[in-house]
RNA sequence: GCAGGAGUGGCGGAAUUGGCAGACGCGCUGGACUCAAAAUCCAGUGGAGCUCAAAACUCCGUGUGGGUUCGACUCCCACCUCCUGCACCA
């Protein structure tokens, strides 16, 4: 007859119904109780549903959630809608539906995806970053920003009140503006003509990767001064627990270095050039200089003659978006201002160039040359015949003239000495400290610190964004709106539809661009930018923490329960999500959570004590799964063939849940005969209890299975190890499914274990036995270490670390009975006779190894 | 180029502190059940050699080449390949 497979779409459904109707996940805040946040990055709300990968964080974090109740904590375990984002918008453009409809419908499509797949979330705290109670307090928190200043020598946000102003200031609102967190600036943007908006720099690749084009233009545009943040974005790395590969990512991109400002006179006027550099010590080697192009001094120190020449080559320059500049890397162009400048070193006259390899935006615009010891520089330098002088010596030998190219290790300080200085000898890190001692004497050098992180560009020209909470006045002033006039809701636009001027539709809306303010009585309009879609996902999960609070963003008490109190450890106590945002969303929300820090409003430095990223799930090809190469998984077809249970074990299964690793349609049908294997050690064929489970002790052997396994699958969900742990199960259900006479006390105890992988079985199952409650409440099993240890161990004997022999012997046997047994064994008098003994390893429960001539 | 990570059977992957390499699953082979098939259950399954065959036995084997050690997937040195990120950042 047909064997019983299990009934998992009347079960699961069955269970999900009644989580929801008795309210089995909503979060209890119980006092006496430790607490556990685990989080999932919460998605964005695409029109395509749930990608397969989705349910690979998510069981994970599910499977930790569920263990961790039964562990006895209160587990904080939320789900929401990062909903805001140009795909919606676009959507809308195309197909005339409103982008509000568009998202109500794709988060009614996810959130049924979420439940069919049995996930432990509390539902009751739904977020949606769409919804106006929730970008409401977004706005609040960019109106602290921009009330912000950042006082460096207490190395924190200060409200914009408290910044002192110099007293040669006459313009306060201006020098305010300028110091201000949140402010605006005419940069050059990324624009994108088809979208017809503006891109992060972060976004561009992107897009044109999708075909579009993106050029460089300047525009005024909101900034956000994370840079003053930058230190302790670096520093604040080493609270958290997080991948290392993460973190060093972050530190490439806040990118610190340290090195020297130099000033260098130009010849015959009163101007001067000042660089920056990390090594000040090849100063001997400077040979000439390079400014940017976009160099403020440029039209002033450049000579007549070769003004057409300069102007040109900036023309050329500036045409050039920042992918071609270094797209053409390879090849290093540049023109002569016809300037010189004096070495303070060595008090010679050296060129003055401008060249785009020098950026604007790093540093101070302006280099040092010194061709010998730096790459970029020699290769320019052999371009253009400028003069190469080595000043650094490798520790051993000598660099051989030609040079090939740049030496750029340290080294041996070498010819680099005037009347008052002389580094001749010094090994590099010396060199620097003596030339840098003699510059700051001097007057015309000091220490500085530079970073390649650079200010966030915060507007998008898009309509579906939270608001930027702004009224500019017709005279040219402005101001943020207050706290009681939050929040500034988007109007209701019924064609979207991209003005064409670089603004957002909004400009195009009438109550939006013309607005007589009633608390200053003055006329304006409000910005048309909004926020990019980086900023509801900047605080999600503190809002978590209290989603229907109206007073405050959260309450501070329960960001203190759920955060914890102490500044340098707590936040999420488990956060889960690719790889992907390792650079941008965990930067921009590091360090909206250290504003917030500054003034109190959380306990912690950090927002997410530790972070492990799930691996990505290819096709069954290998290969990305993507709809061009037709090698998509789509859950909804799992669920239906092989049921939620089914596909949680199988992605738990596939692997390391950090690695890459592709979809098996083979594998999963070997976890659908694991589970009908489990289901049949339980029932009979018409899914009633079976009746091989009776009250019956356990024997030695079946209570050390049992309690191995308990420690197995403990220890593995704590460590992320679930491929493990199944591994484990799986070795159970062997085992025990073949026994005519099954102890109640181990298939008890077994469905426990089970439960936080596969809740749904796990429930009815728990049912079967006899339990009338649902089983997420129940104690974890816990074993007994006693029962672990076996008996009677074999032990490995070798000679000369070839395995001869095994015998059995009690676990307890000692070292000198082990050699002795080893020494007795037939199998190894066989390798040994006649030989002579040189050492004899016993290593207790493990082996013996006798090394002879 | 720089940084981070990874290389183990036909495939996905296991392996506390250095101690029997290949757990578990897939696939494959053989068998039981069946008129037959499916489902299920049982047995086997790294390679080579020896053998009519099997058992037993021997040798080789964790990307490559060295090293440390009684003993190396694991530690050290050099290299190769792949993935991921950054890339004129002075």
């Amino acid at each position: 007859m047909f064997m019983a497979a299990y009934p998992f779409d009347r079960i699961e459904a069955k269970w999900q119904q009644f989580w929801d109707t008795h309210q089995t996940f909503a979060t209890r805040e119980d006092p006496s109780k430790p607490k556990f946040y685990v989080l999932d990055m919460f998605p964005y709300p695409s029109g395509a549903g749930l990608h397969i990968g989705h349910p690979e964080g998510y069981t994970a974090t599910d499977i930790i959630a569920r263990y961790m109740r039964m562990r006895g904590y209160n587990v904080l375990h939320p789900m929401g809608w990062d909903a805001f984002g140009l795909p919606t918008e676009r959507y809308s453009m195309t197909t005339g539906i409103h982008p509000r409809t568009a998202t109500a419908n794709n988060i009614a499509t996810f959130k049924r995806q979420l439940k069919m797949l049995g996930f432990s979330y509390d539902w009751t705290r739904e977020i949606d970053t769409t919804d106006p109670r929730y970008y409401r307090w977004t706005q609040w928190m960019f109106r602290l920003i921009y009330n912000s200043w950042y006082d460096h020598e207490q190395q924190r946000a200060r409200p914009i009140e408290e910044l002192p102003i110099p007293s040669t200031v006459d313009n306060v609102e201006a020098y305010r503006d300028a110091h201000r967190l949140a402010y605006m600036a005419l940069v050059p943007v990324n624009w994108c003509e088809e979208l017809g908006t503006v891109l992060a720099n972060e976004e561009v690749d992107e897009w044109r990767e999708k075909g579009y084009t993106v050029e460089r233009r300047p525009m005024r545009q909101w900034m956000i001064r994370i840079t003053a943040y930058a230190e302790r974005l670096l520093a604040d790395l080493d609270l958290v627990d997080w991948p290392e590969s993460t973190k060093e990512m972050q530190r490439n991109w806040i990118g610190k270095s340290e090195g020297a400002e130099i000033t260098f006179p130009v010849i015959g006027t009163e101007e001067s050039v000042t660089v920056f550099t990390t090594r000040p010590d090849t100063l001997f080697g400077a040979t000439y200089l390079v400014l940017s192009p976009e160099h403020p001094l440029v039209p002033i120190i450049t000579e007549p003659e070769y003004r057409d020449a300069v102007d040109a080559y900036i023309t050329e320059a500036h045409r050039k978006t920042d992918l071609e500049r270094t797209d053409l890397a390879r090849e290093k162009t540049g023109v002569f201002t016809g300037a010189f400048a004096l070495n303070p070193a060595t008090k010679r006259e050296i060129p003055i160039w401008i060249a785009d390899y020098v950026l604007m935006h790093y540093g101070t615009g302006a280099i040092m040359a010194v061709p010998a010891h730096d790459q970029r520089d020699f290769e320019f330098a052999t371009a253009y015949r400028l003069p190469i002088e080595i000043v650094v010596q490798p520790p051993t030998g000598a660099l051989e003239e030609p040079l090939s190219h740049a030496y750029t290790d340290d080294g041996i300080a070498w010819n680099s000495s005037n009347d008052e200085v002389s580094l001749d000898g010094l090994p590099t890190p010396d060199a620097k400290k003596r030339i840098l001692t003699w510059l700051q004497q001097r007057g015309i050098g000091r220490p500085a610190i530079r970073y390649k992180l650079r200010d966030w560009l915060f507007s998008r020209q898009r309509y579906w964004g939270e608001p930027i909470p702004i009224l500019h006045f017709d005279d040219g002033t402005r101001r943020v709106l207050d706290e009681d006039e939050l929040p500034l809701e988007l109007p209701d636009v019924q064609d979207i539809k991209p003005t064409g001027t670089g603004e957002s539709v909004l400009a195009t809306v009438p109550a939006w661009m013309d607005v007589w303010d009633p608390k200053t009585g003055k006329h304006g309009h409000y910005e048309t930018n909004t926020m990019p879609q980086w900023a509801g996902s900047c605080w999600y999960y503190l809002r978590f923490c209290d989603p229907h609070n109206t007073e405050h963003f959260a309450d501070p008490n329960r960001l203190r329960y759920w955060l914890g109190t102490d500044p340098n450890r707590g936040g999420v106590d488990l956060y889960v999500g690719g790889a992907e945002h390792a650079v941008l969303h965990l930067l921009y929300a590091r360090f909206w959570h250290k504003v917030l820090y500054d003034y109190g409003y959380v306990p912690t430095k950090e927002p997410f004590a530790k972070l492990f990223h799930q691996g990505l799930i290819l096709g069954e090809d290998g290969r990305k799964m993507s709809k061009s190469l037709g090698n998509v998984i789509n859950p909804d077809e799992i669920v239906r063939d092989y049921g939620a249970d089914a596909l949680r074990l199988f992605e738990m299964f596939l692997g390391p849940l950090e690695a890459t690793k592709p979809w098996s349609s083979q594998g999963i049908e070997g976890i659908k005969r694991f589970l009908d294997r489990l289901w049949r050690m339980y029932t009979e064929p018409n899914g009633s209890l079976s009746r091989a489970i009776v009250d019956v002790p356990l024997t030695r052997d079946q209570a050390r299975l049992l309690h191995r396994t308990i420690k197995k699958v403990q220890e593995d969900i704590e460590a992320l190890s679930f491929n493990t742990a199944i591994a484990q199960m799986m070795i159970f259900v062997n085992e025990f499914s073949r026994l005519p006479e099954r102890p109640r006390e181990a298939m008890e105890k077994f469905v426990l274990l089970l439960a936080p992988f596969a809740p749904h079985i796990a429930e009815e199952l728990w049912q079967l036995l006899g339990h009338p409650n649902s089983l997420a409440y129940e104690p974890f099993p816990t074993w007994d270490e006693e029962l672990i240890h076996d008996e009677v161990v074999e032990i490995v004997l070798q000679v000369n670390s070839k395995v001869r022999a095994k015998i059995h012997v009690p676990a307890d046997c000692n070292i000198d009975q082990l050699k002795q047994y080893a020494l007795d064994s037939e199998d190894i008098q066989r390798f040994i006779s006649g030989k002579t003994i040189k050492n004899v390893i016993v290593v207790p429960g493990k082996l013996v190894n006798i090394v002879v001539e």
